[in-house]
DNA sequence: TTTAGCACTCAAAGAGTTAGAGTGCTAAAT
DNA sequence: ATTTAGCACTCTAACTCTTTGAGTGCTAAA
């Protein structure tokens, strides 16, 4: 393996990116930075498939790269291209300025993403972790039927019936609502875990044991709060790549089959990984290319795009890392003013 | 056009969803219930083309129906295969029993629909027209933010943070919790407008302007509160047809163009439509069969599939008919006893 | 009015051909 | 010891030509 057969490896992915067929010989000769004739390409390009780093569709066609091609082709080969000012304006302008609110900030770039890379545009939003409890409430509103009311200061608000054995007299609900203020108001989202609940859960039953409910309509809120919501768009655009299964893409756009196991193995820098390299996610042939914003220095969620394979890796990869970047900054610069948008539940 | 012809057109269109093949006069007239020869038939099926209910694919190859076909087909001719016992006794199992929340409850149809049709399955939530306001609320929750919730008697929650130009102290705060209370709480649903909203902004500025804005909060939940949702699930099915097209199977799933619009023109009653019947519906060649459930006599919402043209009727109607007795009856059955579910909500 | 018979049409499937891109191997050149 | 040119070989994709068979419309007899 010398640096000859790196740079024909290099060569051989660039050019099928760039037109989709496999590559022949003869093809990368032309190539102005290859100095060597066909037939030297030839010798080397079967070592590279001895190698296991390229393969042929049939005998007499050319190669292309297998999942270990692109693997060494992206961590090690390739060449990205930096960004050009124009490219940073605009997605500066898609992204929106620093009083955009930040649910709208990844939605942008969700668009922005979708729109340059035409491929499926994968975000999750911020996680407050590092937000606090800032009002917890127990509202009764029927026979038996408290809602509970859960509020942190970064402006989340998640709401739940509980129904109880008993209805609670004033003096109860007092005890109740003091309690829980007393236990969870200014502790941060990171610090509620279950056994902390379970804590609660025993301590209130001391009092009456009828509160229990609440106290598990509480954790399951909790929960919710910690849990990322994650979002694809523009999945459309998957349906268009013929290297792709259609009957699996739609699948994954109903269940999004995997994503959110595959996000979580995700950790800090960019990254690209392929379906094949993960089990339990359903679009065959596909790759994932994701980084994590930051909020203040800490992760809050991630941002990238799903394609073919053969996606450009040279031209997203900046895009994704800028757009990273650009979050991270925007999130992080005023903290305490909180846009407020809508939310609602439903239930029957 | 005589009772012979329309024998041959019901024939027809049994034949061409049963195999999905032009039918041919030789096909039809090996059938049990017809008596006369090919001949005959060939000559009863020109004047079926020429009166718009048949066509060819090609001089040489069978009939197809058209439209016109398929519609007097439906409306007319169609002989409905009752539904045994075992089919529903299977049903009830997927459906649940009557201790199953509502939302469950049309899940699990549209699961069985899926199953049982291999057809996309399409359904809305109840919408709780005919439920009241139970309970209306405003939390101060940070500095000149509050949050408002809205509580249905049919357990329906809807919470959403509002900022104001400035803090309320607390003789106002009482003064428009008062006023909301006094004008909201016992109406229904379906009284909620926009107008009565627009009163309540004059009626609560002529007290202090800066109110507004709550007052505006909840007439965008009581929006949400009206909103009926529309679920399409097992949309992967329709990609196996290829009586559709692909890419627009895609678009529709992307973002169900035309649907809502065309549930919203469907009256009472199981109903067929048409892609051809109706503009804007996204995917060619395609046929909608709905029915509207009700709870407690009131139309709630609808239930139905989306599938080719080619969908076996038969067999398909007589499903849905009974999906929706049975969930019409499941609903209104205990009206008192309101299962809650979760609901939650995240702003940033 | 219905039916049998027959010539005709057309799409789909298969067989055969050609063109071209690309390969591996060998022997000469560097 | 590498690199290169040359050449025979392979395989697919595209094209044409032919065959097959289902289905029709029309005509004339029942």
């Amino acid at each position: 393996m010398n640096s000859r057969k790196l740079k024909i490896l290099a060569a051989v992915v660039d050019e099928y990116i760039r037109t989709g067929e496999p590559v022949g010989s003869k093809a990368i000769s032309k190539l102005d930075n290859i100095n060597v004739s066909a037939a030297t390409i030839r010798n080397d390009m079967a070592a590279l498939e001895q190698l296991g780093y390229l393969e042929q569709p049939h005998t007499s066609a050319g190669r292309i790269p297998t999942f270990s091609g692109y693997r060494l082709y992206i961590d090690e080969l390739m060449n990205p291209s930096a960004l050009s000012d124009e490219e940073k304006c605009r997605l500066d302008r898609m992204l929106g300025g620093k009083d955009t609110p930040e649910e709208l900030l990844i939605q942008n770039a969700a668009a922005a993403l979708t729109e340059i890379t035409q491929c499926a545009a994968v975000v999750t939003n911020s996680v407050p972790r590092f937000s606090v409890i800032s009002k917890v409430e127990v509202i009764p509103t029927g026979k038996r039927l408290y809602v509970i009311l859960l509020i942190t200061s970064n402006g989340s608000i998640k709401n739940k019936a509980c129904r109880l054995e008993f209805d609670l007299n004033h003096e109860q609900l007092e005890f109740f609502t003091h309690y829980i203020e007393e236990n969870l108001s200014g502790v941060s989202v990171d610090e509620l875990s279950e056994e902390m609940f379970d804590k609660m859960v025993a301590a209130v039953s001391a009092y009456m044991v009828s509160l229990s409910p609440l106290v598990m309509g509480l954790c399951e809120l909790s929960e919710d709060l910690r849990q990322q919501e994650l979002t694809v768009s523009g999945s459309e655009k998957l349906l268009s790549c013929d290297e792709l299964d259609k009957m699996e893409v739609v699948k994954f756009i109903e269940h999004k089959n995997g994503l959110s196991d595959l996000l979580e193995e995700t950790f800090s820098g960019i990254q690209v990984k392929f379906s094949s390299e993960t089990s339990n996610f359903a679009i065959g042939n596909s790759s994932l290319i994701v980084s994590k914003y930051r909020k203040c220095n800490k992760e809050a969620g991630s941002l990238g795009i799903i394609g073919p394979m053969r996606v450009d890796y040279k031209k997203i990869i900046p895009y994704i890392e800028y757009l990273t970047q650009k979050i991270s900054y925007l999130m992080s610069g005023d903290d305490e003013d909180i846009i407020i948008t809508d939310t609602t539940a439903d239930i029957d």
